[in-house]
DNA sequence: GCGGGTCTTTGACTTAAGGCAAATCCAGCG
DNA sequence: CGCTGGATTTGCCTTAAGTCAAAGACCCGC
């Protein structure tokens, strides 16, 4: 009963006890049903949240109805709006709640005077975001180096990080699609690529992979190789 | 003679006169010349800071050779490397000189308690932190939905912001290529193409814009419509 | 005024990616 | 069982983007 589960980040994992029941304390707790919208692209939202249990998706939608996925977050993670740190700023992304979900939530006004008076936090925080920024910068390198075919293998590596060959495809082809930027059609043909040479076989509801290796090489292809 | 130059950045701007100094005495003055490499994409850097004079560009590479031109930062303006917050962490671009350039830098040794025991700084730090990554959601945005025309009429616009209709071309066509992430020839096609369409006229050293609108229509325009 | 180097422009061709529509498959359900 | 709705697969066609090579245009220094 004395472990505070906001000790689990790396944010909070500086302050003292008496400091963590604080901030939960003063935390809203909010439930979210799969399917539910936190909060919508270009909205100005001002909280910072914790993961208690359940996965938020961070989606990025164009006017015109292409959708983007740019990263999944799940128990013990944080996450803000913009306008958390800056007053007025939109939303870059949507965050749609893909399994029900307990957050802990906090509005600026609540949290901001803690941050102010604890550097330590303040700056974890300010490492958080970096760590955030390195992967937005990862997303960068792949849209504007990587093709399709590379960034479609390195998408089958990191959801089947499998030891049995033979697994389950949990993802339809729109979620794919989506984490690549995509369509499904597109997606779908170059899967049967990959079964062509040889590093996949495929139906219509499993994987078994044959040569992960076929699929590394394609991920460290680029553009005009 | 009682004005700091640090004072013109936000995230000097709530020190008093006393720290303010003690800051500049702990900066090491660097002198950077034109076409110079400060530090290399995917080295290990923990400075930050501080453009006095010129003007630094940050660029990501691929393997192959091709290049994108994220942002540029000048006089007044603070970057660091990833490093500086994250022990470890590579540079996720590389930062090139682009104009003669006098820098105040700080190590992260140097910074480091300075930032701890002042939670204001810190935040304001973390602030800053955010607006790059309002930028690269920019970037991540246009490079996944908006087809190259519509990148590069953006790019007109806003490279040539000008009440007087013809100007001087200042980018070759492999720096507009870099900044949005394609080749020369394809960027002087398109430049054509609006030229076709009574948006500009072309001559080897100049542009003339003929109808801004035309570009502005481009930029909203996206991929699939 | 010439020659080399850099930048721009253009043509011919190839490949990647996307759109649309139809066919197929499968799960669940009455 | 057969039907329905969503998901997958495939064919056919269009467009966007990129590559390669060559031809001009311009600037600079000698």
């Amino acid at each position: 009963m004395n472990t505070n589960p906001l000790s689990q980040n790396q944010v909070f994992s500086h302050l003292s006890e008496i400091e963590l029941g604080k901030m939960l304390a003063s935390a809203q707790p909010r439930h979210f049903r799969t399917g539910e919208w936190i909060v919508h692209h270009g909205d100005v939202w001002s909280n910072l949240f914790f993961i208690q249990k359940g996965q938020v998706t961070a989606i990025k939608e164009s006017p015109e109805g292409r959708s983007l996925t740019l990263a999944t977050f799940g128990k013990g993670e944080i996450f803000w709006g913009l306008a958390f740190f800056l007053e007025n700023a939109p939303m870059p992304a949507a965050l749609r709640v893909t399994e029900e979900c307990e957050l802990l939530l906090w509005s600026r006004e609540t949290l901001l005077p803690l941050i102010m008076e604890n550097g330590k936090l303040s700056w974890e925080l300010s490492r958080l975001v970096i760590q955030r920024v390195q992967f937005a910068s990862e997303i960068v390198e792949q849209l504007a180096f990587q093709p399709l075919t590379g960034r479609i293998a390195r998408l089958l590596l990191e959801q089947f990080p499998t030891d049995q060959s033979v697994v389950h495809r949990h993802l339809t082809l729109d979620e794919m699609a989506s984490r690549v930027g995509t369509t499904r059609e597109i997606v779908c043909r170059i899967l049967y690529r990959f079964a062509e040479q040889g590093a996949i076989q495929i139906n219509r509801t499993e994987f078994t992979f044959l040569d992960r290796n076929l699929l590394e090489e394609q991920t460290h292809r680029s553009q005009s190789a």
